[in-house]
DNA sequence: AATGAATGAGGTTTCATTCAT
DNA sequence: GATGAATGAAACCTCATTCAT
């Protein structure tokens, strides 16, 4: 009775039903999505889900922890690929942009449910914070390499960062044209390290 | 039958809803919240509520729609009081963080449903897009000026930059130990300035 | 506190409310009729309905009492003008068609509701029962006269005779053409007299 | 979400469901019914009543529709069993009182209900209608036959046939003492048949 | 393990009626 | 007497969750 996805035999069943999850919160937002219809979208019984989730609220946040560390598996990765501050900076920020751009229940549901989830139980050390740490380690990196200044507010910039991407991409999945939106990367790299001033 | 707001005469008790609510949905969430709940706080009957409000949704709306002109008056004050660009983004920085810290229901309930408004009919021209053409003012100012780079995506900046104000005011409220949120305004329009680079 | 209608002052405004009801629940039906829109209807407060009426259902046993007053002192009127039971019958069937072909509302309301009254208290003695001693005196006069058969169950023949009038209007209620209701009196008259048969 | 009777597996419950609502609109009135109380009386949850009838309406709708069927093929059958108009014409009128003596709520449902149910969207070919077909028919057989006048207006006498057994079962349903409804057959066809002249 | 019919708590909303003005 | 804002009981209905099969 402790965690349903334990006792579960089918991952394909589990999988299929998180994403028949997040493609109906996506549409609906999650308190208008029922049970019902996550169940008739995955092709399964109402009943089955509770084999592989506790309730609802559990299915969002097996979402934000599976998809957090994936996302982040590839985050950290892509960092890994450059060697300084700057190159590291650009990919990860091309790497946000990119992967959002391919998934865009996820997406979607990233932006207007991450803020809800504080009224559960957060048990997930979520995207945010992983981020930051990304982020704060490339900081301090490129402080260490001279390139970046030594007198920032290193834990403002990371909320700064993370935030204006955040609503790049927000900004983009309300946009009637779906423009591709990987390709502002270098403007934001550059507005990051350079800044709006001559 | 029109618009209960309208029907309704007594303006105090308008407000008393309104306060009682958006107080009821930064607690809880909107979804959460109920009608009898926010009755209670405010201190009227469940059926009291349906004479100025045409149903829950309704107050949310309302409550968007009369803050967001009120803010955004503040936030447009504030700017008009500096005469170059530069003084005009701290200016607006400096409100922008102020305003939301100076009144916190107001600032869960923008950062935990703004995003869900989608779902509603979203006739009211929001904070995000008024924000979006304040800075962008600013923007063209700056470049007319001379003290910011002409070769800027402004769309893109615009949105960064409330993207970052954004995210640092979501963190703070989450916090636990709440500092001064106003505080962090010339770091934030330190770095939209000049950047990370050295 | 008794009877509001002793307390009310302005029969004026008493008719008003009740021609206003009537054409309310003629048009919505008694349980879909709202006091607000009856006392909108009516030019008066929602409050003053409960002046003249103690409360919705009264309004609807005022109108079946004053109707049924007032439409039967028709039917007796027309039916002192003949002196024969052949002539007395017609006379009758006659007032009934032209009686609710001129008031509509009051026929829809008849028809529809009347049956549902008995779940209400029945104080009144209903046109129903008016109508049938009415045309029990004309069945027992024309067999005194020997125009009449004297082997009818009269009680029957008495039912019978206001069902088919009865239905005879209902059918017309309903019609999308509104073809004269009245013309139908004489064709009624020699059916009740003659039947079908050759 | 089509249609709740279709998905319904249990047509023992959804009958069940049906009985205990005719009977509490018997008892009640269809508008002072609650779906509580038909629940209860049908022994199955409140929201039960839900996987069977999409709501209130729907039941009543269910049970004009199934109740007018099932009884209008019984006077059908009835009819046809005899040969002559006459004879057809009696047959009718004893199933039809025999039909609505055999099942009071039924009876009193439609009494009561059936000019309501005009409020509602009318799709279904009603008793009435069906009823006013099959008097047609005799109607014309015995014209045919010779045995009933050619010149009568046949769409109102249908309707005064129909509205006179009607009023006949109405009387009825509200008499204190429950005599046998069926007797009066012979009766109601001689008055159709020959009327109340000499 | 899988099903899906059944449950029933609980939410929203309506509206007849009251009562302070 | 007239008003109409306020009340709050009560109804309908939804849907997460359970459990017998």
């Amino acid at each position: 009775m402790k965690d349903p996805a334990q006792r579960a035999v089918n991952p394909e069943k589990y999988h299929r039903i998180l994403e028949a999850a997040i493609s109906v919160f996506a549409e609906e937002g999650f308190f208008n999505s029922t049970i019902s219809r996550i169940a008739r979208k995955a092709g399964v019984a109402d009943g089955t889900i509770y084999l592989y989730f506790k309730n609802k609220n559990d299915i969002l946040l097996h979402f934000f922890n599976y998809k957090t560390r994936q996302v982040f598996g590839t985050f950290r990765k892509e960092v890994d690929k450059a060697h300084d501050a700057r190159g590291k900076l650009g990919n990860l920020i091309r790497a946000h942009l990119r992967e959002f751009q391919n998934d865009r229940n996820m997406a979607v549901v990233f932006q207007a449910e991450a803020r809800q989830i504080r009224y559960f139980e957060v048990y997930i050390k979520d995207l945010a914070t992983m981020y930051f740490d990304l982020v704060g380690e490339i900081l301090e990196l490129g402080q260490k390499e001279g390139t970046f200044r030594s007198d920032l507010d290193t834990g403002l910039v990371k909320r700064a960062i993370l935030g204006a991407v955040d609503e790049v991409i927000n900004t983009w999945l309300h946009a009637s044209k779906k423009h591709v939106l990987e390709k502002h990367a270098d403007a934001l790299a550059d507005f990051f390290i350079n800044g709006i001033g001559v």
